[in-house]
DNA sequence: TCATTTTGCTTTAACGATTAAGCAATATTA
DNA sequence: TAATATTGCTTAATCGTTAAAGCAAAATGA
C-alpha cells in the first residue's frame, strides 16, 4: 500500500507528461491522438509497475466514487441477505462498490445512516425503506439524488421502484388455501404502515370476500417488529384458540416465528392447520409438512435495481422514472426432493 | 449532493482563511491557537451551511479512507451474515465503513476481491480465508497490509486473528454425544485443507479415541463445497447403511442440508441417531428434536477483530500481533422455549 | 512556396482537504 | 524602552487525478 506507484511514477518512467499517461489509461488515447507508441508504451510501464488508480483523486476530480448505498432492515434476515448478496454480485461486476447498511426498521438509525452513506459521498442508493421515513426520502428526491427503493415503496411518493405486486400474490397465497378447502383463514402481519403490507393485507381480505369467507371475528393479528417472539406466542395462541384452519404470514421471518411457537404447542399442528408464508426460509425444509410459499424473484430485483441505478448515475440528472412490477409465484411443492 | 459546502465556503463566508477553518472543525483549534470567538464564529456557519468533508479530498491528504474490506465465503450464509451484521454495527460506531465480498470460497474470486479492495485503497482487511489463500494473505503480509484473519487461519502464518479453539470445540461435541451413549459416531466435514476444519477433525478423532471408540470403519464423510446436495444425500445415506447411532456436522450450513436430507428418507430418524452441529441455525428450531450446536460468541469475534484492525490502521507499521481465541459453549436445551 | 490542417504532445488549472512554515501585531519581560 | 515571547492568523505546498486549452512540428493543399 506504500509507494503506490502514480500516474507521475510512468509519465517519468516513459518520458511524456501525466496527462497523456492519463488519456492512454481511460482509453481516450485515440481521441486525444496519443500516437500507438506511445500508447502501448505507457501500458507496458502501467502493467510493469503494477498502476492501480488512486480513487480517492479520481472522485475529487468527477465528483463520482462508484459507490452505492444499499439500506436494508437487516441484513441478517435472510430474505435481504440473499437481496444483498445478489447486489453484491451484480455491482461487483460493474465495477461498483456497495457499502451495506441495516436499518433494523428504525427511523432514527435510518436518517443517521443517510448521513454517514451521504458524507461517504455514494453515488445513489438502493433503499428498503423503514416505516415513517417517507419524508427522508423524499427530501433525497428533492435533492435529485440517484435512488431506487426496494421491495417498499410509498404510494405518495413518485421515486424508482423495483418490486413485486403484493396485492395480486398476497390473492394467490390466501386463494392457495381456500382452494385447499380452508375456511377460518388467520393472517399474522406486521404492526406496520408500510404500503406493502398493507396491500399483502388487501390482498387477502378481497381472497376472503370473493371466496365469502370474510368473518365477523377478527383473524388478523398484527406484531410488534421489535416484541416478535412474545407477541408471536400470545399471536398463534389466540389465533389457535379461535380455531383457525389456516394461517398466512406475511414474512418468512414472521413464518419462521410462528411456526416454531406452533409447533411448540403441537408437534401434529401443521397436519390440522395449514400455513402459507411470503418468501422461502431454508428452515422450512425442516418440517415434515411442505410449507407453500410466495417466491419473490430476487436475483431480478436486485438486478434491475442496479441497473436503474447506475443508468441514473451515469446519465446525469434529466432522469425518467422506473417502476418495475415482478411477477412472483407461489411454490406449493419441494423444489429439491431427495436429488440422487 | 451538488454545491455540497467545502471549507472555502466556510472560510468566505466567516472571512478567515482556509485553514483556520480546517483546524477548527477538525478539534485542532485550541492546539493551533484559534481565538475562541473565531472558532465560534465557524463552527456556527459550518452548522448553518450544514457542511460535511468531502472524504475524497481528505483521503487524498492523509492517505486514509476508514474504510475496510470484510471478505468472507458467502455473506447470505447465517454464519457470515450475523458475523457481518456485527462487524458492521461496530464499524458504524467508529465511524468505518465497511465493503462486503463474497468469495464463495473460491481462490481466484478471492484475487480478483482482494485487487477490488486495494484500488478502493481500503485501510485494513478482516478476511475468513478460502482454501488455497494462503499466499495471498503472505502477500498482504509482506506488503504490511494491516489484516486480521478471522474463523479462519493458516498454522504456517504469523498473521492477526480471531477465532476459537476448534480442537477442543469438537472435543466437547463429540464428547457430547459419546456421553450420551453413542458408540458409532458418523460426521460430515467439507473436503477442504482449511486448518481449522482439520482442528476440528483431529477433536473428533481424539474424542473417539480417548473413548476407545475409533473404528476400523471409516465414519467420515467429506463433502465438496461446490456440490453439497448430492454428495450430502450420498454421505447421508451411507452412514445410515453403517448404522451410525449419531452424526457430527461441522458446520451449520452442512447440518442444515444433512438434516434436510436425514428428515427426507425418515421423519422420525432424529429419535435413532443423534446430532451435533457446529453453529447455530434458525432451522433446527422447526425439528421435534433439539440439535444441540456449538456456540462461538460471534459478537465477541466481531468486535475484537474491528478493534485490533482499527488499532493497527491508527497505530501505522509496526504493529503487534494478536492471537485471540475465544470460548464457545455447547448448547444443548433449547434457550427460547415458549416464552410467554 | 506559403498558408492551412493534422498530429502528438505539454501546460495549466482545478477538485477539497491537510499541514508545515511564516509573519504581523500584541503582550511580556529585563 | 528594547528585546523576546505569545497570539492569531495566512501562505504555500501537497496528495493524484482529469480535462480544457495551447503549441510546435510535420503533413497537406493550392
Amino acid at each position: 500500500m506504500k509507494n503506490k506507484t502514480s500516474l507521475k511514477d510512468i509519465a517519468n518512467a516513459v518520458g511524456v507528461s501525466i496527462t497523456l499517461v492519463s488519456y492512454v489509461l481511460n482509453g481516450k488515447g485515440e481521441k486525444n491522438r496519443v500516437s500507438k507508441n506511445t500508447a502501448k508504451k505507457i501500458i507496458d510501464v502501467a502493467k510493469k509497475l503494477n498502476y492501480y488508480p488512486n480513487l480517492s483523486a479520481r472522485s475529487l476530480v468527477t465528483n463520482k466514487t462508484r459507490t452505492i448505498g444499499l439500506i436494508v432492515a437487516d441484513i441478517a434476515n435472510p430474505f435481504f441477505g440473499s437481496l444483498a448478496r445478489f447486489i453484491e454480485d451484480a455491482a461487483f461486476s460493474k465495477d461498483y462498490t456497495v457499502i451495506f447498511c441495516s436499518s433494523d426498521e428504525n427511523v432514527n438509525k435510518f436518517d443517521r445512516i443517510l448521513n454517514f452513506l451521504t458524507t461517504r459521498q455514494v453515488d445513489g442508493f438502493i433503499i428498503a425503506a423503514p416505516e415513517g421515513s417517507g419524508d427522508f426520502i423524499k427530501k433525497l428526491e428533492r435533492l435529485k439524488i440517484p435512488m431506487v427503493l426496494i421491495d417498499r415503496y410509498f404510494k405518495e411518493l413518485k421515486t424508482n421502484f423495483v418490486g413485486i405486486d403484493n396485492f395480486q400474490s398476497s390473492l394467490l397465497a390466501t386463494n392457495h388455501l381456500i382452494n385447499n378447502n380452508c375456511k377460518k383463514i388467520g393472517t399474522i402481519l406486521y404492526l406496520s404502515k408500510l404500503d406493502h403490507y398493507g396491500d399483502r393485507y388487501d390482498g387477502y381480505v378481497e381472497a376472503l370476500n370473493r371466496a365469502g369467507l370474510m368473518n365477523k371475528i377478527e383473524l388478523v393479528k398484527r406484531i410488534n417488529y421489535g416484541n416478535l417472539n412474545r407477541e408471536m406466542a400470545l399471536a398463534i395462541k389466540e389465533l389457535i384458540s379461535l380455531n383457525v384452519d389456516a394461517i398466512y404470514f406475511h414474512t418468512n421471518i414472521l413464518a419462521q416465528e410462528g411456526l416454531k411457537q406452533m409447533i411448540i404447542l403441537d408437534k401434529n399442528i401443521l397436519h390440522k392447520i395449514k400455513v402459507v408464508a411470503f418468501d422461502q426460509n431454508p428452515a422450512f425444509n425442516f418440517l415434515d409438512t411442505f410449507v407453500p410459499y410466495v417466491l419473490q424473484p430476487v436475483a431480478e430485483m436486485a438486478n434491475q435495481a442496479l441497473t436503474i441505478l447506475c443508468d441514473q448515475i451515469d446519465e446525469g440528472k434529466d432522469f425518467k422514472l422506473f417502476k418495475t412490477c415482478l411477477q412472483t409465484e407461489l411454490i406449493t411443492k419441494s423444489a429439491d426432493q431427495f436429488d440422487i
